[in-house]
DNA sequence: CAATTTTAAGTGATTGCTTACTTATTTTTT
DNA sequence: AAAAAATAAGTAAGCAATCACTTAAAATTG
């Protein structure tokens, strides 16, 4: 991986987060990066393939993100720790989070499911707090969480969260 | 308004809810409305005002999904019509709907707050029912069907989320 | 070790094609 | 026949991708 390859994928990180991926030229990739539009097909094959690079990253990175819930051991914990989630993103990393929920609405980019191991972890977490509906507690905790990401995300505003933060600490853990 | 207007329109809309605004050219909108391409442009002005005219009819439609519930007497009725509103949306206007969440995320198309009638009812219903935490309370409910419904218009499937509906009515009206 | 060959990294001009939009002309309506 | 509606044939700019080519770094050889 030399330096130039770096810089454009810095650069698509940037340009594909904040303008979509369509809407983003190589032209403007290359230029930002200040390299020849001509090497990102020699590194990438293709523009696609630039993408696919930034995407080769997501899985590893959600697993950091996920791990204090995944590895909590008591429910409550498992809980606090996922109301933690939307707020322990690093800002640093913005760019890298709004390009996921993006290329949810963009074309011809499945979105797989990669919330699921969270979800069985909250699905247990309930279950084991006596919750007669767990499957439902978790869905519905899983989207608030999802929720708040999204609209810090978009508005990098994590600070107005924090009251919401406390009261959903309140209500499922007292 | 011609017939061959109202053919763009229809043409338009699905092509943007389905493709994005940004990844659907105006050629495909006159071929698929069976049109000549100038006739965007003279009937429109341009591109933009093709989508513009589209989200003219946006605050009245909206204004329609939450009558039930922005007119309901009684906190209890609040509720439980707004928890309809996710299953409430006509399938014949499930590309409209889509390309409203679509749009949060296309460049250069700012999103207002529109569910701000919404959250306010809400909040007085919780308020009635002795909630300790309405606004919260509302915010959550808000986010929750946002949540189901974007998940309807993406995938189309109302049906498999009519236990979750359950569910929800059983948390929030015992 | 130095000369030679091979491989990899990088460039920028150019490709055919698509884009949003315009202009001139024809058809339809009143 | 005048006005409005619609079309067909453009335009220039921008697109992803390819091209022949240069430079730099390794690898191979004598």
């Amino acid at each position: 991986m030399t330096d130039k390859q770096t810089r454009l994928l810095d650069a698509a990180l940037e340009l594909f987060a904040n303008d979509g991926y369509n809407a983003t030229s190589t032209s403007k990739v290359a230029k930002a990066a200040g390299v020849s539009e001509g090497l990102i097909f020699r590194h990438f094959g293709n523009k696609r393939g630039l993408l696919d690079a930034l995407m080769a990253e997501a899985e590893r990175k959600l697993a950091t993100v996920l791990a204090p819930v995944l590895f909590a051991t008591d429910p409550e914990a498992t809980i606090g720790k996922a109301v933690e989630l939307p707020f322990a993103i690093d800002p640093g990393e913005y760019d890298f989070w709004r390009l996921q929920y993006k290329l949810k609405w963009e074309k011809g980019y499945h979105h797989p499911q990669k919330m699921k191991p969270l979800l069985d972890k909250l699905c247990w977490a309930f279950s084991e707090l006596g919750y007669s509906h767990p499957e439902q507690e978790a869905q519905l905790l899983s989207q608030v969480l999802e929720a708040i990401a999204t609209e810090i995300l978009r508005a990098g505003n994590p600070e107005e969260w924090r009251p919401y933060r406390t009261f959903l600490r309140w209500k499922y853990l007292g």
